[in-house]
Formats: C-alpha cells, structure tokens, sequence
DNA sequence: CGCCGAGTTTGCATCGTTGCATGCAACGAT
DNA sequence: ATCGTTGCATGCAACGATGCAAACTCGGCG
C-alpha cells in the first residue's frame, strides 16, 4: 500500500535511480528532471522507507540517549534538549532509562543491545567503567559529564571543579564562613561529587576558611528526601551552618523544606545553592540560586560531537576529546548575605 | 562485519531459515537442533537486524509517544513509565515533542510523518482536533487523557469530571466553602479544563455552595508563572478564598509560591490542592495535596491498548475504545481544615 | 513392504533502497 | 570529423531477514 521508488518512477516515466537521487538531493539531475520527479514525489505521497535505507546503508537515522530515570526533572530537561538538538540534525531520538544499573548501561551499549538500533549513542552515566567502554560497543558514544570525569571517551561537560569553587565564592562574597556540602559520594559513581567536593575544599582553604568535621555530607540519596535528611543532621550539629551548597538541585529542594520545617527562614538565616538551575528553581520558596551549565548548549555540542565520530571509520579508537561547557551562577533569592 | 543469519547457518550446519526459527522462537523445530543452533547464535554473538526485519516484514519494533515537552515534570514522569511499559512490551520507545503545536502533531501522525518509522504511536493531544485523526494515519494511535475527551480514538485516562468533584469534595470536607479554581481554558485544547471546571462547579452547586464571581481562574500560563499570577489577582479580590483548586501541579507550585511571598500560611490560612501527583510534591512547601491518576497504570495500559490495535488490519476503523483510570487524593500537608 | 502424515527442515523469492559501474548524449577542443 | 570530457540517467546486485510452499524424515499402519 505505501508508496515506493519503483511507483513514482512509473509516474514520472524516469529509472528508480533517479527518483533515489532527487529524493535525497543528489547533484547530478538536470533541473528539469528533478522538477518532474519532485512533482510526481509530491503526488503520490512518496516517502522514503527507513528501514529499506537502513539496511542498505547501514545507517538508521537514529540516535539513542541513555539516562538514569526521565523522572528526574535534570534528565528530563536533558532529553528536552537532545531531542531538539538531534531533530535539528534530521535524526530521531530514542531515549532509554538505566536506572543507574552498570549493567544496563553496559549491555545495551554493546554490539548486541539497542546500540543495534542507533547510529550513535549519548550516554549520561552513572555505573558504568572505564573497561565497559574499552568492549566493543555497538555504535559511537558520546558521554555526558555526570560522573564520567575519569573516563577515556569522548565527552561533553562541565568544570564540576571550577564550577563548585565559583558557587562557594558566591556564598563567601556574601559573608559566609560557615558553609557545609552536601552531595559527596564515596565509591563508584561518585566522580562528579569528588570533584564538586574538591572544588568546594579548594575555595574553602583559597579563602582561609577551615572546612569543619560533618560539613561534607553525603546524603542517604540524591533527591529531596536525601537533601532534607542532610539538613536535620547538619541542624542538629554543634556549630550548624549558616549556607548549604547542594550537588543537585533535588537536594536543595529537600534542604529548602527541612529548613522550612525548621522554621529557619532562608536566606535570612540560612543561605542554599543548588546545582542544575532547573526549570522549577524560580518557584520555590524561596527561588533557588543555582550553578548553571546550560544543558541546551550540552545536547548541543554533544550530538555535534557524536556525528562528527560517525565521520570515522568504526573500530577506530575515537580520540578522547573533551568539551567543556561554560558555567554561571544564577542568583535568586535563595542566597543573601550572611546574618 | 556484523554477525548475519547466514553466517550462523554455517556455524551451526542448518539453513538459514532454520537459524531464524529459533532466533524467534517459532515452534516446530526439533529440541536438539534449536539447542545446538542456539548455541551457535551465543558463541557467534549473532543478534536480529532490526533494520532487515523491520523491511521483510513492516513493523520496526518502535513506538512513537508524542508529549507537548518533557521538561514539565508531568510529561517526564509519563515518559518514564511509558519507556518502561514499552520496554516490557518488547518494544523500544521514541519520543517526539510537540511543544503543543498542532500542526506538529498533524504532521508527525500522517503516513510521510514519523510515524513511518513506528508500529504505533501514544499521543498526548493539545492541539490536535478530530478531522486531523480522521484522516489517514502512519500508524495506529492511541490518545492520552489531556484534551482528547472529545475526539473519536481510542483513549486512554482519568474521568476528569469525576476527580474534580472528588479533589472539590476533599476541601468541602475540611470545611471549606471559598474555593476557587486555577486553571479553566477557553477556546481549542482547553477540553480538560472545561471537564475539571465543569466537576468544580457540579461539587460547588451539589454542597449548595455559590461560585462567587472571579472565582474560576484563567491562568496566563499552565505553568508556576500562571499559577502565581491567579493567586494574586485573587488575593487581590474582594473576598479572597480559602482554598485552592489548582487543575495541575505546576499551577499548585506557583501558587504556593505566591502564598508564601504574600506571607500567607499554607494550609492554616490557605489549603491548596493540585493535580497530577507529581514526584515533588512531597518536597514543596508545604507538601502538596493533589489529585492522582496514577501514570504507570495509565502507561501500561496504553501501551497495551495500541498492541490490541496492531493486531487488526490497517485501514479498519479502530473501536473508539476508552480506557478509565481510577483517580484518587493523595492528601499531604497544603490542605488542612478551614480556619 | 510401501504409503501416509505429522513433524522438521529447506530453498527461493522478496521487502525498498542505495552503491557501483556503465551507458548515453551533447559539447568543446583538436 | 573525431576524440575526450563532462553531466545525466540507468540497470543490476546487493543489504539481512521472513513468508511461502515444497521437501525431507521417520514412525506407524494398512
């Protein structure tokens, strides 16, 4: 019933490849030719069959992106972007959810999982290794930079570093001494809260603050519930801290309820910086100062990256180049000076 | 370079159409044959070619599932669980964005649209109308609850009219009689808030309350921006309401937002309920009161309403089958007893 | 002992497209 | 007039899988 090569070719009285070459604007057809053709194309409704292209070329037309959990409004944002990012590319976006399970990232990324279905993959990582990488992988892949600082592949990211130091010199510029983190992560996984971790130790000492016992947290989880957790127990301490720095965005939500709980009004007792400048940051209560590396620019760069690999010869090893993205603190009202 | 049929075939010394026998597990091949060919398929790696199958038998193994955006947490979640009820379905699982454009979503639907390239497609509408699903599609389709209420496909979703009047009748029950309600939407794609005002109004009218004028909000926007604008606007009225029936989550997290910049306390002078049950009500502040369709059971179904419609031959008429999900209230700490 | 049929296995054609190599016409240069 | 050369257009053969129908195997039965 659909419309293939071989109709509009009879419609329009030319050989099945030339429809082929105007159909994907081949040069090498006289004007008059490709006029008629794209008539006749236009008429019958033709429109290429991907699967048809796909397995004589190869190539699917798709990519893939793989994220923890969709749920998670940063994912969520992320593949808002990408999805934009890789239609303006002519490709189609399939998304896949790890759950952070090393497992599904590893198997789907090899020759036999979806990588099968996908002309290239963006990778935002949590279980995965270096070593999983170093297998054979079904299609290229491109890594976003949550926690995957320390692998050989290529990437696209933020200064987890640098930005962590110019989130606590803002806390500092307004007066703060007493500042705790909240976010580290001990064991695999946890690169991006080490670096964030060394970011803030490094400002902290920079400034010639001390760093003092507890004031590095690493939450029972990284969402609100881990955030809220962190604060009770950073409240309950001897000397509690005056401003938090969250390594997400869920977890200063978290931090921001606890301390609403608490009575403790924010900022004019307690300062909170979050990480991810999510779309909801400008309705808590109250709006969430938060570091911003813009995730339109991510997806961005990162399906530019991904076809630019699609350019080499497969089974390359494909040089590690590295793309930093820019950094920002964006201010709201959740920040204010130190009392 | 990749593992085909054929190369299995040799391994194992069968046909190729008996290695693709047990790939699929078709019945009626011998147990010591599909062991041994199994096993060839392992040691060799060999896996289906998508792109192959996809051609020989036209289905590609890829649902389409259209949303306005995925960064509005709702559309996320809904995401999350329908990439799941996909992938237990044995199916992968595209995401388009429509931004709410209809022409956008017209297009993708018809036969030269994305739709090519899915065995069928899961659609949440705004601004699709029923003469555009009235005509030929790309594939089958199966419509979401959000301003589908009025077109002729088979459906999937909540009873609008009947959780308002339950959300309604939860704030009835505290004690309160100024309600009023965000969230109303004249004119094309305003089909939800019309059924969720029409339940407002029917709970109003049944407990003898009077809806005082001004009192159904037309937000702005459906996000916390148009939330937080109706909320002033009704503070600003003569007699300001006590309770809040927001018609999504988002409107609730703007007016809770408003509230706590009016330094008006939720809920002891002010209960607010919202809609849609997100992840992070639990964290505003204060936790927020909302009215639940639960979206996996919405998903799933779905999903499993579009594979019953595979099943028959294109070109029939599908039943205008409607699929309703079970509301509830989920009661948190933005909805308290009138003071 | 040969035939039957259920249970297995196979060969062939085909899905719609593009890579490749070649055919063909027209034109300018020799 | 002839020979490249360039620019268009074409035919054929794949890509890897599955539908179809035929063929084979073998135990059981007339």
């Amino acid at each position: 019933m659909p419309v293939t090569l071989r109709d509009v070719a009879r419609h329009a009285g030319v050989s099945v490849r030339t429809v082929s070459n105007v159909a994907n604007d081949f040069p090498h057809v006289a004007p008059g030719t490709r006029a008629r053709v794209q008539r006749s194309i236009d008429q019958l409704g033709y429109r290429i069959n991907p699967a048809a292209r796909g397995l004589r070329t190869g190539r699917t037309g798709v990519l893939g992106l793989m994220v923890p959990k969709l749920s998670q409004p940063y994912f969520a944002e992320l593949a808002d972007e990408t999805v934009q990012a890789a239609a303006d590319a002519g490709l189609a976006l399939m998304v896949e959810q790890t759950e952070g399970r090393r497992e599904a990232e590893r198997s789907w990324l090899r020759p036999g999982g979806m990588a099968r279905m996908w002309d290239g993959a963006i990778v935002s990582p949590l279980g995965i290794t270096g070593s999983d990488l170093a297998e054979r992988l079904g299609c290229p892949v491109v890594l976003l930079g949550e926690h995957a600082a320390d692998l050989r592949a290529p990437w696209v990211g933020g200064d987890n570093v640098a930005a962590a130091v110019a989130a606590v010199e803002h806390l500092i510029a307004l007066g703060h001494s007493e500042i705790a983190a909240i976010g580290a992560q001990r064991g695999a996984g946890g690169e991006t809260g080490r670096e964030r971790t060394k970011g803030f130790r490094l400002a902290m000492s920079d400034a010639g603050l001390p760093v003092r016992k507890g004031r590095v947290v690493e939450p029972v989880s990284f969402d609100a519930a881990g955030g809220a957790a962190a604060v009770r127990t950073l409240l309950a301490s001897r000397r509690p801290p005056t401003a938090l720095m969250c390594f997400n965005d869920e977890l200063a939500y978290g931090a921001l309820a606890a301390l609403a709980q608490a009575h403790i009004s924010v900022p004019d007792e307690v300062s909170v910086i979050g990480w991810d400048d999510l779309r909801g940051n400008e309705f808590t209560v109250p709006a969430l100062t938060s570091v911003r590396v813009p995730k339109a620019v991510v997806a961005r760069e990162a399906v530019r990256l991904l076809l630019s690999l699609l350019g080499q010869p497969s089974g390359t090893e494909p040089a590690p180049v590295r793309i930093v993205i820019d950094h920002h603190i964006t201010e709201r009202a959740s920040t204010g000076p130190a009392a």
